[in-house]
DNA sequence: TTGTATGCGTTATCAA
DNA sequence: TTGATAACGCATACAA
């Protein structure tokens, strides 16, 4: 492992260096009996090119950067290894930085890749974030990059996520075609094109079944802890009561899950509930949760495959190009309550 | 955020390149007055030192390799929460690598760190891997190293880890309390430290309480999906059958405690679990799940921090240090069988 | 106090 | 077919 150059190579083999590196990199110049020589001691002494070098040298750092708002997320970390595999098949290095959820984070995490010299940037927003000016100048530069799971339309920059609306849809349809009809939606920060998507999914699907909407029945959480408790409070207080609960991350699956529990409600007899989450061993919890699935570790394939091609087709014009993936819903337990049901 | 050079600002402002980089390093023998045109130019037109030029010089990059085997798991993602803040905090980068378990990736991801020129070095060895001698070869080059979690004692390298022995032994020993005597020990593969360590603390408490040890209620699994249900019927099919199971991953808890539940055994009445993990939501699982957690975010923080220091004192003896935390119990739901239990 | 030259590892340009 | 040289951005030994 000790930092063998092209110098070594050259010395060793009487050559220049530029011979070596031409050799090396097989070029059409060199003779066959050199080329040979220069790959043989190079196998022997175990080279490998300096990628620091490269990148001064070239413009390419072989470096991807990753901007999340939270590493420690089922849905990121899945996301994030969905990434590494990808770019470590395709030679690159992923560096990793959170937000925490801060736009100054964010805009800090940026100039900081930018520093680094990545070659492209995957990133998705905090939820602070609604001034995208920052994104808007880097994508404006040509930085290569690719959003996913929490975009911006009006970015017009390649993004990949889940189909939440349908997702969404899907949740609230099931609900409603189990006889529900007064359908809480505990979400998260309004900012965010997931949670956009998912209430108009939810609305959608209200509309569909003739239910009118009723903004009473929204309430939007953070991603701190133990805020589930006082807003399913909230909601038990609206009148009539809500029979049934669509929630928009983890945590507040869990936090429902468990105050509804608390508070003495049959799940899914009184109240229903489908989370909107990554969450591991849904099936074993008690009662089994209903869950909308996203893709989370193809999302990050797609979007790393799809970054890496921006990156290396640079020169050519970059389309924009936007994937969605289909979400999956799974119903555990039985949630029929008026087998009638419209 | 375009990539602004010191030679920019050296002909903006009819200087030399050398002395406009001591001046942005302040250094004593520019004039305060050259100094002030400098710091104000650069600041005005943003300029951010290159960190590849600066690696290549070969003082230090400011990046920091960490290698895990999956970073889609609580345990490891909590950690890399922990190493991403304090590196954040301290300049540095963090360049993720995965091993999947495998001893090549291993290899080729500490080689491909090296060639990234990495300050240090973060590493929770695979579940594949006997044979230390890469990290033997790469510590006694210099390279700042700590190992994390899955550690190796013959390596004298510094080590952050839960204690492993004492999180072990209390669940075992609390097991026996409450009268159990089969307890079964579902764990991961044999090479790893944290596979040892807890098969220890589980056979010192059995010593405690005068239990014999049985090596056929130990069963290896590995970190696949699915194996859970194969090996609780190995268990179940000893005679006499187990009356605990003190399981040490995620995974297996969770496949344990579906196993047992399909298998109708009620838990804690015939068989009492607990589970070594950092699941999430174990007190919302059917039943409640018993678990010793290791605090992942405060083990990756410590490493990062010991790192930092190891590399940012790399002249003097680096001394080698062991950090062990402490694991915390958690029993849910009561497990007493025989209150009268010896 | 400031400028010039050199080198880190590599590739590209130009010469031989 | 091969070699010498410059350049990428920066820091530093040495000159001035």
């Amino acid at each position: 492992m000790d930092p063998v150059t092209i110098k070594d190579i050259a010395r060793a083999l009487n050559l220049s260096t530029s011979t070596v590196s031409r050799a090396l990199r097989d070029s059409y110049e060199i003779s066959p009996e050199t080329k040979r020589l220069v790959m043989e001691y190079a196998e022997k002494i175990n080279y490998r090119p300096n990628p620091i070098a490269l990148s001064l040298k070239g413009n390419s750092s072989k470096a991807l950067g990753v901007i999340v708002p939270q590493i420690a997320n089922n849905f990121f970390s899945q996301a994030i290894n969905g990434i590494e595999a990808i770019a470590y098949n395709r030679g690159y290095h992923v560096i990793i930085f959170q937000t925490h959820e801060s736009y100054e984070r964010e805009l800090a995490n940026m100039q900081q890749a930018v520093a680094r010299r990545v070659d492209g940037l995957l990133l998705s927003l905090s939820s602070e974030t609604s001034d995208l000016s920052h994104i808007k100048a880097l994508h404006a530069q040509g930085m290569p990059l690719v959003l996913f799971d929490r975009v911006a339309d009006e970015l017009n920059v390649s993004q990949v996520v889940a189909d939440n609306f349908t997702g969404a849809y899907a949740a609230t349809a099931h609900l409603l075609s189990t006889g529900r009809r007064r359908i809480a939606h505990l979400t998260i920060p309004p900012y965010l094109s997931i949670t956009q998507e998912r209430l108009a999914g939810y609305r959608a699907a209200l509309d569909a079944y003739g239910v009118p909407f009723d903004e009473n029945l929204v309430r939007y959480g953070t991603f701190g802890p133990d805020e589930a408790d006082q807003l399913v409070d909230e909601l038990l207080a609206q009148s009539p009561r809500p029979d049934a609960f669509f929630t928009a991350s983890d945590r507040l699956a869990l936090g429902c899950l468990k105050a509804l529990r608390e508070r003495g409600i049959a799940i899914p007899e009184d109240i229903s509930l489908i989370g909107f989450t990554n969450l591991q061993a849904a099936e074993m919890l008690n009662p089994p949760l209903s869950t909308v699935t996203q893709p989370a570790q193809e999302i990050g394939q797609l979007a790393a495959e799809r970054l890496i091609e921006l990156i290396e087709r640079k020169h050519k014009a970059a389309p924009v190009s936007t994937v969605k993936l289909p979400t999956v819903l799974t119903v555990r337990g039985s949630s029929q309550r008026d087998p009638a049901g419209s």
